[in-house]
DNA sequence: CTTTATAAAAATATCTACATTTTTATAAAA
DNA sequence: TTTTATAAAAATGTAGATATTTTTATAAAG
């Protein structure tokens, strides 16, 4: 009999939270975090919010400066760019990796994750968005990634998503894909299915990479639209 | 006339120190971190501490679970195995974009770093691996990287590095090297730096990769030395 | 108008006391 | 011997008080 998991700490609940708010812009990039306020939203007190913050400077979607309290991390069309780019060489790489390690249960899991995102047959909010379809895309690029047999290699994949996120969020809140749209993306997942089943590398490469980059010119269009360069 | 750097807070210093500490090994791997030896250790009370924890926890190199404390995170064969793989893997792939988008500056950055660490000629003790060979060696490679014009890739396998400091620090501990394997190292550098400047990009991958990986089973031994599987 | 100085208000960072949880030591039962 | 129960000791986590630093507001000087 193993020993009960004990009750998360109040600074992990924190984290999460923050976290999450952080990426759902419910602060704009560059705003002060300020410890009073912090304090009443997330109920709690000055210990524990300052390790939530510690992890999230770690994580650096926080930054801080001694005696001057802490800020969400700024967010620019060049950081874009860049980022995606590094997400889609490295996703390339992890991909390459999967095709030449990866098993008859990849394949299998893969199939199975992309046909519940073809399911996916509409949607009509921003939350949908979010909560059904990107769950299920996400599970399909996961799905493809476990390939590459590499626990480092994710967790580096998974420290570029998390810099990504805020910016995805923008692509899935700002878009509500129409019927037309859900057809698009469910015939590029499969063709770039069918490239991985083949196991033919250049090729699904070149569809990753171009599926991968498809919200930069969305994602641009909004920031840009917020003022920011 | 900008505004004085503010002095670091506690938590800050103790990270480092830590951080430091556990990278050089003064803490086995999994070795519990019991606050009252760390207060007394750094010199600080337990919120700062806690802050410092937390960041080392993000980055994973410490482990927690709530109410159960801090651990030194653990170290294998396998994972040293499967972190030198993916480092190589993603240094490859720096690698390559560097050569694809490095310009005359990088190459005389590359070769005045690759001159000063040939300036090494002999080295006596296992302080002078870490402080002299090994920060021009890291300065070395860190020239080629930068190359790649990619500061997320670069955070990355900063990242990855810092996961395979402690165990990099084995093997530079363990390992004076005579003055034929300085020559030795010396020769695998030239000869990558000349595939690099001829941009040669396979041939560049090629003895990166082997250069990286030739700590490999020096490590291993002295993991199994330990008792480490 | 801008700059400088000052005081007050607000924010930041840390320590300590203390409630809670876990671990350790000990004794008894099986 | 091992297992169980109990109490004591030790460790963990947090709130609140407080010292320090920064920011804001205001007035005066240039």
């Amino acid at each position: 009999m193993t020993r009960a998991s004990p009750r998360p700490n109040l600074a992990i609940g924190a984290y999460r939270h923050l976290k999450r708010d952080i990426i759902r812009g419910v602060y704009a990039p560059g705003e002060k975090l300020r410890m009073s306020d912090l304090k009443t939203r997330y109920d709690l007190g000055v210990g524990p919010m300052r390790e939530a913050l510690s992890q999230l400077v770690g994580e650096r979607l926080v930054t801080t400066v001694s005696q001057r309290g802490y800020r969400v991390a700024e967010m620019s069309i060049k950081e874009l760019e860049e980022l995606y780019d590094a997400r889609a060489q490295l996703e390339g790489l992890i991909l390459e990796l999967a095709i030449a390690r990866g098993g008859d249960d990849w394949e299998a899991e893969i199939l199975a994750k992309a046909h519940a995102l073809s399911k996916v047959v509409e949607v009509h909010s921003a939350e949908d968005m979010l909560e059904v379809w990107d769950r299920r895309h996400q599970a399909f690029h996961s799905a493809i990634a476990t390939g590459c047999d590499s626990p480092h290699l994710l967790q580096a994949r998974t420290w570029l998503f998390d810099q990504a996120e805020r910016y995805r969020h923008l692509w899935l809140c700002q878009t509500v894909f129409s019927d037309a749209a859900l057809d698009t993306k469910r015939r590029e997942h499969a063709a770039l299915t069918d490239t991985i089943l083949a196991r033919d590398t250049a090729a699904a490469r070149a569809r990753m990479r171009e599926h991968l980059m498809s919200p930069v010119p969305i994602i641009k269009r909004v920031l840009q639209q917020r003022g920011l360069a």
